[in-house]
DNA sequence: CGTATAAATGTTAGCGCTGTCATTAAAAAA
DNA sequence: TTTTTTAATGACAGCGCTAACATTTATACG
């Protein structure tokens, strides 16, 4: 039953004296070496012979020493920190990503925080300057935009930056991303293509969902499609949103074509909408979704998607930052790591 | 183009020197007080005149001041940092307790870091050193079965500790969560009470799944069915799973009955792989999940499952933290917090 | 066998902040 | 007015660690 008092370690096993924490100097003093060998022993083996290491190896497993990070990238100016910050923890786009990101940081030493950017009632900036009081070492941010005072805060930090989901000529330093504008275009040829004649969105009330909504417009346009069913739902998206979506569009009399939804959570909803009215899919109306999650290719029917590699973003991220942190050269400051449709049985 | 050279901070506007980095004493410097004053300014700003505080305010703006935390917390021996375990931070079943959770503590001046035990190379107790290193001042864990060696790591941090999703006489410190037991044996009587002649199951392979099942078919056994069809899948569960265990127990001979799913996605998985066979869902096949997802109300046909009260784990679990961590007295070291059986279309 | 070189270990100072106590200024009480 | 109390500020040390340099010990070489 621990309490919150701070002051005392109590029974340890070894000969370290009660109400003493355990710092380096008490794993040195047991070991019979100086304190910044141990911390040596800890942090460059090879530095050290291997009968000192076992020593101290053998110190430290005696005290259940734990080092101290906040004293360590204190000293060292360089916390092992890692900073993520997504619009929102709870959203499976972002998750996979940032799962490879923080997996190959942490086999790199380092650990990652994730910031959650997604309450409105908060200012970017806020989160940013919270998570700077911890010194990352870097930092990986979801968007190309951010307000003045956020970049000056960013760039004064002083540390890599990666940018993430878009793509900008201007990164504040590296941007890993695709062409929201591309992805609009070419699932308006998709589209066109397959011949549909009335075509539904559900959008997310988003910058970048927006944006692909407008230029699947744009082509569509040209085309001559006029027949458009447009939606706008609130971020973040959801199935519940998607056959409210879903429901608002057929109700304005839609019966036949396709739907265009900025997620695969949204196009799911819409599939559950659709189904519920016993309208068939894809034959009277077919829906696309965004983002290939892992459930697109297993709903039923299966869901035509636009493919987003989500694990290369955080490969290509943390390839990016550690090389920048670690002094060497990075080849490309803007990466492009494209998409492509997936053709399912919702089309 | 920021380099990892945490030497020198360039043309901030002030007159601070360039190549000198912003720290407290440039800040009070500016100031014209002492640290000590701004660090008060900054975190006991009652004890500071308010004309002090408006001189200081201004520095720190003047100057971008950013707190260095690492430095805060080494001195003041309290991080402000929250860890929080879960088995996959992409799985939605946990995000939205620490959504709540991490809201909670945010409010307080705090800030949660995530640690993944998800990965089934990494031993729990790597985890929690790793997170241990970062002092932070309480910690989450998912599960109430620890190695010892982890127990021991835990308590000798001597900070708040609570165990969720799960019930346990012998908590480290706090528990809050519910009985898997009481559940699996409702979801019996349920089924019972439905008429339900057969039974599947599709059970991810985690002990509080398992035990789920095993209490289910307790009662289930003694009220004599016998006509069972368990499936186990790996953990972490999907939509793919679920067909996966839905395929292998409709291949079996399952013809008419309730499926028990240990998650709802997997029981989302259920009903695709059960519409894509034209099988009538409830009256061939009735599916039952588990959670109450986001997402359980919405799919088609709305999904039967268990109910759990995820946002009131955080909550309760930010508030028995807190008053720990401030010295308060709390209640109830075990919190029950229940479940219900939310009847939908799916059964 | 002495010298040059490398490997292993130690000493010192200081990272940026806050707890503690001391001091000073202002307000209240006598 | 002087004394007491309170509010506001400051000086100093030290949190636990590591960078940088200093020293010692082992190894290589002519």
């Amino acid at each position: 039953m621990p309490k919150p008092d701070h002051s005392k370690k109590e029974k340890l096993e070894g000969q370290t004296q009660p109400g003493e924490s355990i710092t380096l100097d008490v794993v040195a003093r047991i070991a019979g070496v100086s304190a910044i060998t141990v911390s040596r022993a800890i942090n460059k083996p090879d530095k050290v012979a291997p009968a000192t290491l076992e020593k101290v190896q053998r110190a430290i497993t005696q005290t259940g020493y734990v080092p101290n990070l906040l004293a360590g990238g204190l000293a060292s100016r360089s916390s092992k920190l890692i900073a993520a910050i997504v619009p929102s923890i709870a959203n499976l786009v972002y998750s996979s990503t940032i799962r490879l990101f923080s997996n190959c940081f942490r086999q790199a030493g380092y650990q990652v925080i994730l910031g959650d950017s997604g309450y409105p009632e908060i200012l970017e900036e806020e989160l940013v300057q919270t998570i700077l009081s911890r010194r990352p070492d870097g930092i990986l941010l979801t968007g190309v935009d951010h307000s003045p005072s956020c970049r000056n805060l960013l760039l004064a930090a002083n540390i890599p930056i990666v940018e993430t989901w878009d793509l900008t000529p201007s990164p504040l330093d590296i941007v890993i991303g695709f062409n929201h504008i591309d992805i609009g275009h070419e699932v308006a040829k998709f589209i066109l293509k397959k011949g549909f004649k009335k075509v539904g969105f559900v959008t997310a009330n988003d910058s970048r969902a927006l944006l692909r909504q407008r230029s699947t417009l744009e082509i569509l346009g040209q085309a001559g499609i006029s027949n458009i069913y447009p939606t706008t739902v609130p971020a973040p998206t959801s199935m519940e949103l998607g056959r409210v979506g879903a429901k608002q569009i057929l109700e304005e009399g839609f019966d036949r074509g396709v739907i265009f939804c900025t997620s695969d959570t949204l196009a799911q909803g819409v599939l559950a909408e659709i189904q519920s009215r016993q309208i068939s899919i894809p034959e009277e109306i077919a829906v696309i979704g965004f983002g290939d999650q892992i459930f697109a290719a297993h709903t039923y029917p299966a869901l035509t998607t636009v493919r987003i590699d989500r694990e290369r973003i955080g490969q290509e991220a943390a390839d990016a930052l550690l090389a920048r942190i670690q002094g060497r050269t990075i080849k490309n400051r803007i990466i492009d790591i494209g998409f492509s449709i997936v053709e399912r049985e919702s089309t």
